[in-house]
RNA sequence: GGAGGGGUUCCCGAGUGGCUAAAGGGAGCAGACUGUAAAUCUGCCGCGUUUCGCUUCGGUGGUUCGAAUCCACCUCCCUCCA
């Protein structure tokens, strides 16, 4: 048995639905689920009881950001990731295959790996399959990614290609580097949008009998009917006893879509990110609560929501803290966004466990606006 | 009473003859954000029928083809001397 596996307990016979439970070393949580983003080993704002309290079962972190600082070293000395964080739940983390996306021009690609020039200095650092993979099992995660490249969007098919097919080398790379058994090393599909090449790299990572597959490369920048059919033309290719993770999605309406389409795992910094920015979250969409028409709006901001924020603040109060640039206003809105779709996660567990998932996923995309 | 300095678009504050509806900052308003280089970034910010027109720089009058910018008087504020 690996270190970390999926028990699927119903599955949606209408959609590809699945409800489960998944175990990691470090406890079990139910599926589907959201992981929050804690980057740089920690949720922006939060403190693990808040997260915990809200039903966070796991949460992701970075190999990238804490091997540049504080350098997975220190993060082993001080007894792994889990300890120096003070987090005994679930934690995965990243390989870095976003970075490479998003460092943008600062890193140069080749086979043996990406060269990145550091955010923080500028100095040159190396990051290869066998070295991310070195440092994730520092870092101690229950789960660890292959390295991927996380390409840009749009890409042609021949570039693609080369991306992917090399993807695929340094997925077999990692799982060759890794050595811990401890931990679960996912691999990344990616393919860009190309269906034939979806398909390709699923194929060729199942081939390799990875403990959960990843679905990377989605939500760059294409339309959102383009996305859900590439991981239609992904998840079809995986197999239906290990977990499945969608990586970087986070908006509702993407999350009930991808639990649909059988993905169990979700991340994104999303609702912490626009939070911080003076956004929340509601069922039926989007409230900039910074904005001037909630100035003297006292109600909470989602009705029924049972999380800190809803509980004991107004509209009106948040968005004074927002605009008198109090950090509380932050904490309150990650609260509540996490919060809320922790909760949406849940409702949409139930609701297939009931059999009424296709009934809730409709009625949420009828009453939800972007 | 005398000497000097100053009054600029919501606020602070540049600007001393045309390139100025007027720098910059703040405030305000709006938008973006999907494996976090993000408590960030972008746009708007005199009025309108908005690639054009109108009205603004304490007030009035004047010089000039042209004035926030020069001159006169008035007015208010600040500093210093009696």
């Amino acid at each position: 048995m690996p270190a970390v596996n999926i028990e699927i307990i119903k599955e949606c016979p209408e959609t590809g639905a699945r409800a489960g439970v998944l175990h990691t070393p470090h406890g079990s949580f139910p599926t589907p689920m959201f992981m929050p983003v804690g980057t740089q080993a920690t949720v922006k704002t939060l403190s693990p009881e808040e997260l915990k309290e809200m039903g966070a079962g796991i949460i992701l972190s970075n190999t990238y950001h804490l091997f540049l600082r504080p350098g997975h070293e220190l993060v082993e000395k001080a007894g792994g990731l889990h300890k120096f964080m003070n987090w005994d739940q679930g934690i995965l983390t990243d390989s870095g295959g976003f970075q490479v996306f998003s460092l943008g021009a600062m890193r140069k690609i080749r086979e043996e790996g990406v060269e990145f020039r550091s955010h923080i200095d500028g100095a040159k650092k190396l990051l290869t399959p066998e070295i991310a993979t070195k440092v994730q099992e520092a870092l101690g995660a229950d789960i660890i990614m292959a390295f991927d490249e996380c390409m840009p969007y749009p890409a042609d098919l021949s570039y693609a290609k080369n991306s992917t097919d090399r993807t695929t080398r340094w997925a077999a790379r990692c799982k060759a580097a890794h050595s811990r058994t401890d931990q679960a090393l996912f691999g990344i599909v990616q393919g860009g949008m190309h269906k034939e090449l979806r398909q390709k790299s699923a194929e060729e990572l199942v081939d390799m009998d990875f403990p959960g597959y990843a679905v990377g490369g989605l939500s760059v920048g294409e339309p959102k009917e383009m996305m859900y059919d590439m991981l239609a033309a992904t998840t079809c290719h995986l197999p239906k006893e290990k977990p499945r993770y969608l990586m970087g999605v986070g908006t509702p309406d993407c999350l009930v879509e991808g639990v649909a389409l059988g993905v169990d795992m979700f991340d994104c910094v999303f609702p912490t990110r626009v939070a911080r920015n003076g956004t929340c979250m509601t069922r039926t969409g989007r409230l900039v609560v910074r904005n001037a028409e909630f100035a003297d709006d006292f109600r909470t901001i989602e009705e029924g929501c049972g999380c800190y924020a809803c509980k004991n603040y107004s509209r009106a109060y948040i968005r004074h803290l927002f605009k008198a640039e109090e950090i509380f206003g932050l904490r309150l809105l990650s609260l509540h966004n996490l919060y809320f779709l922790l909760q949406f996660m849940r409702d949409m567990r139930q609701a297939i466990i009931d059999g009424v998932f296709p009934q809730f996923r409709k009625n949420f995309l009828e009453g939800y606006s972007l």
